[in-house]
Order: C-alpha cells, then structure tokens, then sequence
DNA sequence: GAATGATATGAGCATTCGCTCAGTTTTTAT
DNA sequence: ATAAAAACTGAGCGAATGCTCATATCATTC
C-alpha cells in the first residue's frame, strides 16, 4: 500500500536559489553604479555575484532580463513609499511625501538611479516592467485628482510633467553630486507647485 | 628661373575631408535615432555614410571621438539659437525665448537630442564637449543674473535647476511624442516660472 | 545507500566590434 | 608627364561578450 504521511512540502531547497537570484541582482546593482554599462556583462555580474556564468542562466534568460529585475526591484522600493504618501489627508501633504520619497529614493544609490531611469526609456518593456511603471503612474494620477491639486490640464499630463520634473531635477542633482535631502526636496517643491499653481 | 606667381592657396582638397566628416557625423545621428546604442558601430556608421571604416578612423581617433563630434554639434546648434534670445531686453522675455528654442531643438530630432543628453553626461568629457556645455551654462548664467529674474537661490543653483525642468519636461514629452511645440513651451515656462517666483 | 531532481560549474562556441595597416586611388604641384 | 601629398580602401586581427551544454555536486526521499 502506498504512503500515507502527508508529504512534506518540498520549498525549503528553493531558498538557495532565491539567494543566487538575489546576489546576481545586487551584483548587477554594483556594477553598474560603479563602471555604467561599460563594464556590464554577463561574465562580469556572475563573478561579482559569486556564481557561475551557468547559473546566471538557469534564472534570467538574457541579460536584458536580469536588467529587468533590477529596474522592478528598485521600482517597487519606490512605489512601496510612494504608496504610503497617498494617505496624507490632503493632496498637498502628499505631494509633499511623495516627492520627499522619491529624492531619498534617488538620492539612495544616484548613479544606479540615474541609469536605470535611462535604461527603463532605453529598454523593451517586458510584463513585469510595464507593470510597475503603470503602478507607479497610477500612484501619481490618483494624486494629481485631488480636488487641492486639481491644475488646468488634465491628470495624466499633469502626472507626465510632473514625474518629468522631479526626475529631471533629482538626475541633475544626483550628477553633480548633491547630497542634502531636505534642500533638494524644497526646490522640487517648489519647482512642482509653482507648476500647479502658476498662470 | 622659378615661378613667382601667387601660389595656390592649397586647401581646397580640404572640402573633400570635410565633406567626409560631415557624412560620417551625420551617419551616427541617423543610427543612433534609428537604433539607439545598440546599432551604432563603427563599421554601420562608415557604411552609412558610403565611405569605408579606414576613413572613420583617419578623422575619428575613437568611436568616442565621433560621438563627441556628434554632441559639439548639436549643441552649436542649440546654443546658436539660445545666444540670440539674451538680445530680448527683458529677462522674462529672454526666458521665453530660450525655452522656445530648447523646445524646437529637442523636438527637431527628439530620439537623437534625448540620447545625447544622456550620453554626454556619461561620456568622459573632452575638451570640445566640455566647452559647448560650459558655453551653454554661461548663457544660462547671464539669463538668471538678470534683475527681474532672480530668486531665493545663488544663480548657479537657479540655472542647473531650471536646465534640469526643461531637460527633464522636454525629454519626457518626445519620448512619448508629443510635437505640438507651442504647448509643451508654455508648460515649460508654466514650471520655470512658478520655480522662480513660488514662495 | 540508491535513485531522483534541483542546483551549480566553467570551458568554449559563435559572433560582434573597435581598430590597424599595407596598399590603392585621387588630387595637386611642377 | 611625373612625382609628391592627400585621401581612401577593406581584409582581417585580437579582444570581449552573450550564451550553451556536458558534467558535477548537493539535497531529499524512500
């Protein structure tokens, strides 16, 4: 007759993986904060992630993959903030958070931010990237339809300008090396309402 | 005895360089608009531009080389037009007028101008790069040294942050292929102008 | 301890790419 | 016509890179 134990679930193996998986991602991270796509290839990340060429392909398929999970792995640092801006009582304490959110997300890892920001344009979306970059897009047209931040145009181009703004200003300042959060957050600020509220 | 006639001013063979030149710069435009980065090699760019790799390198000492080439010119031409608009009598106006003209020039050739961007802020700065950008910055300089047109910040802050809007507002817009340019210029100047007179 | 599946390895293949150089063609000067 | 200078050519070298695959190790189950 056969066994009837309840068979033991079978998951604990796969932690080793999701550690390689997590190492090589790291590893891409670093690299390319340190020498830009330069010095990114395949053999270069495996080594620095302390693996074999081999098994960087067992998890990615290709290299723009494992690029792809880097840019939905920071993303969905950001989007985790961003998210919790959206709970302010009112659209301007929001906006408020939500821009100090993305500076310190900017500001974290610059070069890495920087490029990815370029890479994500660059890029052929895959699933999992659209996905977080429309997250991300919703988390700004639910913002920018509170009615205290309503503008004459409507969300959605509000939103791309916007986005574009805090972008631009927080790449620029990532470049030269500016590193004081609160100061770079005030002039985005303003940078931002005066958008909003000039006419 | 021997001649003593006028000697023949002896550049005109020179045309024909130049006129190499010209195609092999004008070729990595095309590529690289066509195709981004990934398309553009030294023996496509030669192709493009009918002559053979030989020639590329004869003028070129470097792929990076030509690259540079291809931003010094883009910004001369930028910064051809940016020049005339400080000849508006009030800054306000100048303002316009320069915004107008980074509008046109980044929608001229919107893929071109955005790659660039990007890779002049990665690209090892030689000295031709490095001077059309600090040419353009010294435009930038005078424009926010103006009276009517000064803010809280030091000039040098104003005009990297305003740079930086246009930058970011202009790039985006292309990106997703906006082309009305009357439009995207007043939002710009909507952003630049809250950025400076918001409080 | 034997069998099975999951995971890891790294030599090396195929291709691409930046660039060189020995030689040819074109232009200019006399 | 001749020679020198300027401009051009393109086969191909060496290095780097993305990726494969045959093999090896480890974990789990019975």
């Amino acid at each position: 007759m056969t066994d009837h134990r309840p068979r033991p679930r079978k998951q604990p193996i796969q932690e080793r993986a999701q550690a390689t998986v997590a190492a090589l991602v790291e590893a891409a991270a670093r690299i390319l904060e340190e020498n830009g796509r330069a010095g990114f290839s395949t053999n270069a990340v495996a080594e620095r992630a302390g693996v074999s060429i081999g098994s960087l392909y067992q998890y990615f398929p290709s290299k723009e993959a494992l690029l792809s999970a880097l840019i939905v792995r920071e993303t969905n640092l950001l989007i985790a903030e961003a998210k919790t801006a959206l709970d302010e009582p009112t659209g301007r304490a929001a906006l408020t958070r939500l821009i100090r959110a993305c500076v310190a997300h900017q500001l974290r890892r610059p070069a890495l931010a920087r490029l990815l920001d370029f890479e994500e344009a660059v890029l052929p979306r895959d699933i999992e990237t659209a996905r977080v970059a429309e997250e991300f897009r919703q988390i700004g047209l639910s913002l920018f339809s509170r009615p205290d931040l309503t503008s004459q145009e409507p969300p959605l181009v509000v939103t791309q300008d916007v986005m574009a703004i805090i972008k631009g200003m927080i790449d620029a300042a990532g470049e030269r090396g500016e590193t004081i959060q609160i100061d770079l957050a005030a002039r985005v600020e303003r940078a931002v309402l005066g958008y909003l509220t000039y006419s």
